[in-house]
DNA sequence: CTGTTAGCGCGTTCAA
DNA sequence: TTGAACGCGCTAACAG
């Protein structure tokens, strides 16, 4: 026996009223007598009722799904971060769907897709690493779907962006290491199309100008962010052109690093000094432990979902950049004595 | 200007024709001539339509949408299910709407409620660690939503329940401490009325018993998840006990002790011998490496999408019990010798 | 304060 | 093969 489900007609019939007044009693609406209103939601509960949102949302044309769109739901970073937007959301009324888009173009088309196609309110989005131009923003500007960028972001697409201070951590990340001594640095660059890893060349690059160094483009490694890119990089950059300080835009290649110069049995940080990028939960782990700027996933989370409720109640789009601080975080990677 | 969202209305306006036969041919329905199908779904196409699931949801009264409900979305462990979830249910053609309870049972009711009100086509859940009682599937069993437990389950709910083979894991766990030499092993508990927890305890029983050794309560501590309470188990219990293994159920506890052990100078493995259960990220990075049982969360996530869509098919939910292989990785936290 | 009427967008009869 | 008519459950406009 399927017990059908409970609608407002049913609760009306119940009552001998009509759905207009269970559908404005249930809504909180003014106009109708208190003690209606109690009576509506006593028999409500009674019967087990659950309102239909998508009766409700087609009728209204208002919707409180949110869209999140994310390359991997399972990296430390993004998890972090559906959690911080999901913690504000949720008291908020909100609910999540999300899709990953696996760094590829082709499923964030689709992602957009399938969230336009159940009417989402708006949509909470970083770019995959191959997204490089943005015609499938269009419908979603031209619906007037509310768009929150974070993390990777770009200016051709309207709406509030939520990043790191990608160039400040960088700065202050590549002075830590001239601070103590390091005069050839290299850096472990992403690729350098995505705005975080963009803005973290340009803070590097601008440490040293600052620090009088020049910059020496041999130093400067492409598409250097998991762990076997810096394995190698040791191998064909570090090594070879006596680097003595790595800023490395990710804990993975900067742990890569570390693997292969212990191999070699050369020292750190005596001989070569490193700091990555994220704060991996490895970072403090690993030995030496990593020097690393932090960036705070949950908060960045927060603030995203906070510009989107913002977001909801306006007309037009506010392109607005929110930078979420970082934090230098210095450990044994690249300090000599034992002060930390 | 916003620009109104295309409906078939709109495309058969457009076309001269009705919208009963736009619907026919972008359904693939037979009943209609091949031509006007493909001239459908070019003016579709070109107009830039996107069905409203609402709309065809609440005709058809089927969804293709699946609640997905976790304690936590950012644990590696629960991050890792979801993105295997995703990865099956998404090419079948389901969405997913994801809720977390933060291991409370209150929040996990709520997130059953507004599923239900998104009538959703079906749940798969992990319970929060305070759910103890199960009144609150009632109405998911009533409606015939679709039901998939995993990893934290109940025999009391019916459906099927993808599980970690926890009981194997342990006992492999606690017999190789045992072969390496260990003859007084405690082991960190978690909640014990937590179906993985107490299967964890089984299998480490089991081992002694098997071995001729007496199971000490006193060696057992309870609700030993975190790192805290793993530093605090290594001065109650390890240290006065002259404890010389510990099987731990989670990888956080057995670092817990591994730091503190370390503190004090207790040399592992020389004078404990630690394996811990999870193989987080962090268990081969530390020092030393960590001894731990592999659960493949992405492979669970999968088996549990894949019931799930087998479960819609079914007009009454099949009760079994599918079991995840666990492997143990053996490392220097637990092996004297180099063979490692 | 409550009832009546209409329609959101779609799928599914029943006719033609 | 197509069209006309209806209703899924709900909200909103208009009466009264």
């Amino acid at each position: 026996m399927v017990k059908k489900r409970v609608t407002i007609t049913d609760i009306a019939l119940e009552m001998g009223i009509t759905p207009s007044t269970v559908s404005r009693a249930l809504a909180g609406n003014q106009r109708v007598r208190v003690d209606t209103r109690e009576r509506v939601l006593n028999v409500a509960a009674k019967m087990g009722y659950q309102p239909n949102v998508l009766a409700s949302s087609l009728r209204s044309g208002r919707s409180d799904t949110i869209g999140m769109v994310v390359p991997r739901i399972n990296r430390h970073f993004f998890s972090h971060v559906i959690s911080g937007v999901e913690a504000v959301l949720n008291p908020a009324g909100y609910n999540l769907l999300i899709s990953q888009t696996h760094e590829r173009q082709e499923h964030e088309i689709k992602a957009f897709s399938t969230l336009l196609r159940n009417r989402v309110a708006g949509i909470i989005v970083s770019h995959s690493v191959e997204t490089q131009t943005f015609e499938h923003f269009r419908q979603i500007i031209d619906e007037e779907i509310s768009l929150v960028q974070f993390d990777r972001v770009t200016e051709q697409v309207p709406g509030p962006r939520i990043v790191n201070d990608n160039f400040l951590g960088a700065l202050r990340s590549t002075q830590h290491l001239i601070k103590n001594g390091c005069r050839r640095i290299a850096h472990f660059a992403g690729a350098l199309h995505v705005n975080v890893y963009e803005q973290r060349l340009d803070g590097y690059r601008y440490a040293l100008e600052q620090a009088g160094i020049d910059v020496d483009p041999a130093l400067i490694v492409e598409n250097c962010i998991v762990q076997e890119a810096g394995m190698e990089a040791v191998e064909n950059v570090i090594v070879p052109q006596q680097v003595d300080g790595i800023f490395a835009a990710s804990d993975l290649s900067a742990l890569g690093a570390i693997r292969t110069l212990k191999e070699l049995n050369i020292a750190i940080p005596e001989k070569v000094k490193i700091s990555g990028f994220a704060n991996e939960p490895f970072a403090e782990m690993i030995d030496p432990t990593l020097t690393s700027v932090e960036q705070n996933a949950f908060e960045m989370g927060n603030q995203a979902a906070r510009s989107m409720i913002e977001s909801l109640g306006k007309e037009d789009p506010v392109s607005e950049e929110i930078h979420i601080p970082v934090r230098l975080i210095q450990r044994r990677s690249s300090v000599l004595n034992n002060s930390i």
